[in-house]
DNA sequence: ACCTTTATATCGTGA
DNA sequence: TCACGATGTAAAGGT
């Protein structure tokens, strides 16, 4: 049982529900979608103004255990216990070894650019040197649509003509099976919609694709496009 | 530019490669398989044992910034470069609020239960209860494999006689039609390979399935196998 | 090094 | 709320 000022110092920081920094020796459960046990070590805890909280080891990025914003805190008997929704950790805390608050941290978020929208976006505006639609330009045009709605949820994009349809699937990062199969299924949803597109193509766009995924396209009769973020 | 002691003393700690809290003023920029930028602020900086990094603001689990294991972090004119592959962070440092080395940080692992691997098994050891094999038993016997190799990846369970084969892909959540997707991809890897099992069935297990997912198990003549960890 | 999959994924969007 | 897909997904395991 941990005794003495900084219990009573941990005991008031979690009631205020200031953000802090726990260094500790503890051991942790976890209940809820999963089980999980943690033995006792020394762990780094962090709790942040959206009342989330974490719990780090000396690797990796991702937590040991963790709870979502809005997960309400308390200390109890030399436990600190977080209750979200139907998930549970309780933190057994053996001594204390630092606790510090942090004030004014800020919450800004990153702004982040090369996503998978902006290179859908960019072969949107040049559809043609993606695809060959050259048979529609000047006649009747090309409609494109963006996040097209089927049955099986919506592709990224949809170009077609009275006689022509193009379904492309976009990835930012190299593509696998498992998107080719991603494709398929959006084929399918079309295919079934018996919609008056007498010619449908399929296409995987991504600036690499794997030897599986590859044959993959081949066997279904789906191409691959590449695409670079540097034109 | 960042002056006097505490300069000193990240340049040292740093350098000494031990696992450190920064809390401090800073702006981070990121390129590599992304751009992103994060605007000056009161951030927390976390570099691990493993040599990862990351920078947390006050809400979230998921760090603002992050460099995985085995980067390479230097403290340079004020800045923090973290280079990994091919991969760059750098945080400019406007003003050190606190440094603190963590000492004896343990990396034990969580033991965790309820995951999907647990199911196959549980599945496997009771075959009998969830597919009907009963023409198998007794007579011929039923071979089960795990993680059965097929040209588009391994599937869960895959449990054949002579003349019947049951393919298994198993969830641990709410199954969705991605989920069938991917059964679909097993499926017609074992067709095109032409052993010699005359009947194939396919089944998706899972403690529950989405409205989509059942009409596209029934579209492809799968069937949903609804499992829970208490019998 | 490449490929594939899981995850207490987290997170945002749209119906 | 449910369903679905993106993520700089990270991390693990296999070939």
């Amino acid at each position: 049982m941990v005794e003495g000022q900084k219990t009573k110092e941990i005991e008031q920081i979690i009631g205020s529900k200031q953000p802090f920094i726990l260094y500790c020796n503890c051991s942790v459960k976890y209940e809820g979608r999963a089980y999980s046990t943690l033995e006792s070590g020394n762990y780094l805890i962090i709790y942040k103004e959206d009342s989330s909280i974490q719990i780090h080891g000396s690797n990796k990025i991702q937590p040991r255990n963790y709870q979502g914003s809005k997960t309400e805190v308390k200390y109890q008997d030399g436990n600190i216990i977080c209750i979200n929704k139907k998930e549970k950790i309780s933190i057994t805390i053996n001594n204390i070894i630092s606790i510090d608050l942090i004030k004014n941290w800020s919450s800004h978020e990153i702004e982040i650019s090369r996503t998978e929208s902006e290179l859908v976006e960019k072969i949107s505006n040049n559809i043609g040197s993606y695809i060959d639609i050259s048979y529609a330009l000047g006649s009747r045009g090309c409609v494109i649509e963006r996040e097209y709605k089927t049955e099986n949820g919506p592709i990224d994009l949809f170009a077609y003509t009275l006689d022509h349809g193009h379904l492309i699937e976009v990835k930012r990062r190299k593509a696998n099976v498992t998107d080719g199969c991603q494709l398929n299924k959006y084929h399918e949803a079309v295919l079934k919609q018996d919609i008056s597109v007498p010619k449908l193509s399929c296409y995987l766009a991504a600036p690499a694709i794997g030897k599986n995924a590859q044959r993959y396209l081949d066997d279904k009769g789906y191409k691959f496009i590449e695409i670079n973020w540097d034109d």
